[in-house]
DNA sequence: TTCCCTGCTTGATCTGCATCAAGGCAGATC
DNA sequence: GATCTGCCTTGATGCAGATCAAGCAGGGAA
């Protein structure tokens, strides 16, 4: 059974697929797919570049292939909000808008497969699946994004962090083996200081002594700056001030 | 060429209709919409009462015909922080998901048009249209959302207020006359100062003082506690903190 | 080796909003 | 009319996180 990695758009949770989370299963999606690759590019940028600016011209759709991205909003005194964060196989743009909403920024080299827009709608009106599967992973989206407005609103600087390593955890967790060495996760930041407190709302300052001060209350460890351990999840989502049946989306 | 108001699902942008706001149009949808009317039920509301809690098995999708709910999550300790306000013609609900997300409640008399979820869901897959009216939709909200993450995250208590009284203002506006008398927009506050402050990510306390700060200010005049005259649209947009071309959604 | 330079930490101080507390007002009930 | 109750306002005080300001660590270039 053929997996095409690279066309995560049409991902979905195929049960005979090896490969539940976000694959792609060729005998059940292989008429789109053929014609998702005929109009299928690529894009690579490097760390720190921007994909493109809020306001642009927009004329493709895209997902992410490898690498991470982020979207972020700018108040015009400077004032930023970070409103997105992209992983593999995570959708960018909108079909039906011909502007960027958002500032997209590679944090990591980033490699993209874009599709261009008008022959993408084209597919999507000829094709239902797509819009479905384009619907359920917008209706994952919004989850996130409500998620993250009661962080914004109502959880501590303190919360916050735990809740941010809490998800980079989970998410980087489920990328690599299906479970690390029971309840202990190493990972590497992929975000900067200013990264993290433009996601969080706070400043970078306040990052740094919150991350200081769950090195010495024990809920992190750090080699250097972005290497993190955490030796009990447990004791990291207690950090968060969500619910311990770990309902967490992202 | 009748409307059919309340299968607001099938909202669509129509040239044709007299009503070209979130209106239906027959004569595009008749299909779909005969089949809609076959599973729809209504049900309706006190001010104040609960539609469903969080965590509850949810066996239906919604949208609203008349009145105001909102959505809202809750933290253990009791912290509060609203996520969404549905307005008429908004939809409520996803399918794929047997449990509620977050807590809905009425804060306004509400007259809900309902349709059986698996019913609906078999209509989904039987007609692209509404899943791709149903994409537009959540593509919409995910965007207020972002736009609100901003809000949460960087702005001032005063923006805060700004932005909600310009948000309400517009919405209410839209819903009435196309154009009240250039510049100046009168209204009522569908939110007690809690639920506001539950909006914003602040005290109630602080909202009240912010108010009357607005006002000292000459921003807005108040007549009693809801009742809201702005006598000068721009001068409130100045004070959201906004980019002053006015791309406000929700 | 030295010198940057970028990203990070830590300290001192300030401030915007939360918290605690005390009324005020208008509509409902008797 | 008196009293109650829900909602709102205003004042006094406290504190979490912002702001201002040094200085450090590590990596790359010369």
């Amino acid at each position: 059974m053929a997996l095409h990695q690279d066309s995560h758009l049409l991902a979905h949770d195929c049960a005979d697929c090896p490969i539940r989370h976000r694959a792609v299963c060729a005998h059940c999606e292989s008429d789109e797919l053929t014609k998702l690759e005929q109009i299928k590019y690529y894009r690579s940028y490097q760390a720190g570049q921007t994909v493109i600016w809020s306001g642009d011209r927009m004329d493709f759709v895209a997902s992410v292939v490898t690498g991470i991205a982020t979207l972020t909003q700018t108040m015009e005194d400077g004032r930023r909000q970070m409103v997105g964060l992209l992983l593999p196989s995570d959708f960018v743009g909108r079909p039906g808008r011909s502007t960027a909403a958002y500032d997209v920024t590679a944090t990591t080299d980033l490699v993209m497969c874009c599709f261009r827009k008008k022959p993408f709608e084209e597919l999507m009106s000829a094709t239902p699946h797509i819009a479905q599967r384009l619907l359920e992973m917008t209706l994952d989206e919004l989850d996130a994004a409500r998620e993250w407005m009661l962080l914004l609103g109502r959880k501590t600087a303190r919360e916050k962090i735990a809740s941010l390593l809490a998800i980079i955890a989970r998410r980087d967790a489920s990328l690599k083996s299906p479970r690390s060495s029971r309840g202990s996760v190493i990972f590497d930041l992929p975000l900067t200081r200013e990264e993290m407190a433009d996601y969080l709302g706070l400043t970078l300052e306040t990052v740094s002594r919150q991350m200081s001060a769950l090195k010495k209350d024990g809920v992190i460890e750090l080699e250097g700056k972005r290497h993190v351990i955490v030796p009990s999840i447990n004791s990291l989502m207690e950090e968060t001030g969500d619910d311990t049946d770990g309902g967490f989306l992202v």
